[in-house]
RNA sequence: GGUCGCGUGGUGUAGCCCGGUUAACACGUCUCCCUGUCACGGAGAAGACCACGGGUUCAAAUCCCGUCGCGACCG
């Protein structure tokens, strides 16, 4: 895999003045919670940073609630960096699914939720609630591309995603110059890139929205082909146009040897919903090593996945995975987690949550060796 | 010793009274899927000489007789 850029960014700047060192993975705390778990949890993850959407808190929470606590942060006492997604993804899931959900027009979206509310949701709509969720990232509302669309309806998918940028740019500069927010204290704004399988949408989108200006730029609409694989063209095809000192963005990525391939084509940040949704379905991930330290992502396949309510691992004293630290393999056994989820205890959910999402930040913290040592700077290892 | 009831995939049951296509269901087992979360969800597979022996019948898990095992009650 060519590698296109890596080096332009070395940090995730936070609010409080934290640097996170890239790749960064923040896990999808849709209702600002992760399912099964705390912010203490999270925390003893390692992981640093959530993603909370806008949407869903924007329909269930409400403006009121968040002004009151100054932000999502201090409301569900998470210390971490915070991503707000736009609501975007919703679109798609919810009105493109079914018409009753609601419809899209240049102007706004029309969400109607249930049969009696309605919401008019605008671009500017999801800057403004989102600077009140007061999150580190701040990402403009964009129309998914439909993986089934042509090229005709790819392209109009684009220029109403670069209309929305513009309009998210122009309001989100407004609410930082009231808000007295300078380059060094307001969060990053995200733009989005759409045009499904079509390079030459793509590449027409990525340099439409830097022309318009931003911190970064994210792998938009719907990352995997009709075989199932991950398309690292329309990756490769976005980072090769995306100036250095962006960030790139791979939104809803992924598995990981996807974040790897990925993160390897300059893309250093992540969220998705599979190491926590696929824990509670109970698939957890385990690194083909026996020790933290023999974790070799560059080899073929470097992990696997572990189904605990197995009837072999009924007894079994064994961690789930040598090669972690986290509560679960610390502390119990498989036979023991396999005796939670045959019972279906909830703390099975926890502890298999946990663990997936402290295998996701070995492997940022892997990425992040990996690259400090093949960019040949010793101070950025450690 | 007597009377009655029950023996069906790994487990628990349905079907039996009124015989008839590949014996059904739940759980369990195994496999696969989940990608900016309406999701502790979804798809599929394997697995039973219907306790055993005999009889009636064109045809028996189903009706009849016997054997064994389990349970309850009565002596």
């Amino acid at each position: 895999m060519e590698k296109i850029n890596n080096n332009g960014l070395k940090f995730f700047k936070t609010k409080n003045g934290t640097k996170l060192p890239l790749p960064v993975f923040f896990p999808d705390a849709t209702r600002a919670v992760l399912k099964t778990l705390d912010s203490a949890d999270i925390e003893d993850t390692k992981t640093p940073g959530i993603l909370v959407n806008t949407y869903h808190l924007y329909n269930e929470l409400g403006s009121r609630v968040i002004k009151k606590f100054g932000g999502i942060c201090k409301f569900m006492s998470w210390n971490g960096a915070v991503i707000s997604d736009s609501g975007g993804f919703q679109i798609m899931t919810l009105v493109k699914a079914n018409k009753r959900f609601g419809a899209i027009t240049d102007e706004a979206v029309v969400f109607r939720p249930t049969a009696k509310k309605k919401i008019i949701f605008t671009p500017e709509e999801s800057i403004r609630f989102q600077m009140e969720l007061n999150t580190d990232m701040v990402v403009v509302l964009d129309e998914f591309t439909d993986p089934k669309s042509d090229e005709k309806k790819a392209c109009q998918s684009v220029e109403r995603t670069i209309l929305w940028a513009k309009r998210s740019k122009k309001y989100f500069e407004e609410i930082c110059g009231k808000k007295g927010l300078d380059e060094k204290n307001r969060p990053y704004l995200l733009g989005i890139v759409q045009g499904g399988e079509f390079l030459n949408l793509r590449v027409e989108c990525t340099q439409r929205l830097v022309e318009i200006g931003f911190d970064g730029l994210g792998y938009g609409g719907w990352p995997i082909t009709s075989q199932g694989k991950f398309n690292y063209e329309v990756a490769q095809t976005i980072a090769k146009n995306t100036p250095e000192k962006y960030f790139l963005y791979g939104l809803g990525v992924g598995k990981p040897d996807e974040i790897v391939g990925c993160n390897d084509l300059g893309y250093s940040v992540f969220d998705c919903v599979l190491p926590t949704r696929d824990a509670r379905h109970r698939r957890l991930y385990v690194y083909n090593a026996d020790s933290i330290d023999d974790i070799n992502i560059r080899q073929a396949k470097f992990y696997s996945y572990f189904t605990p309510d197995k009837e072999r691992y009924y007894s079994d004293s064994e961690p789930v995975s040598r090669a972690c630290d986290c509560l679960l393999c610390a502390r119990y056994s498989r036979a023991y987690l396999a005796h939670l989820f045959r019972i279906q205890d909830v703390s099975a959910l926890r502890l298999a949550t946990i663990h997936n999402l402290r295998f996701y930040s070995l492997l940022m913290e892997k990425l992040f060796y990996c690259h400090s040592r093949e960019s040949g700077n010793p101070s950025l290892i450690g």
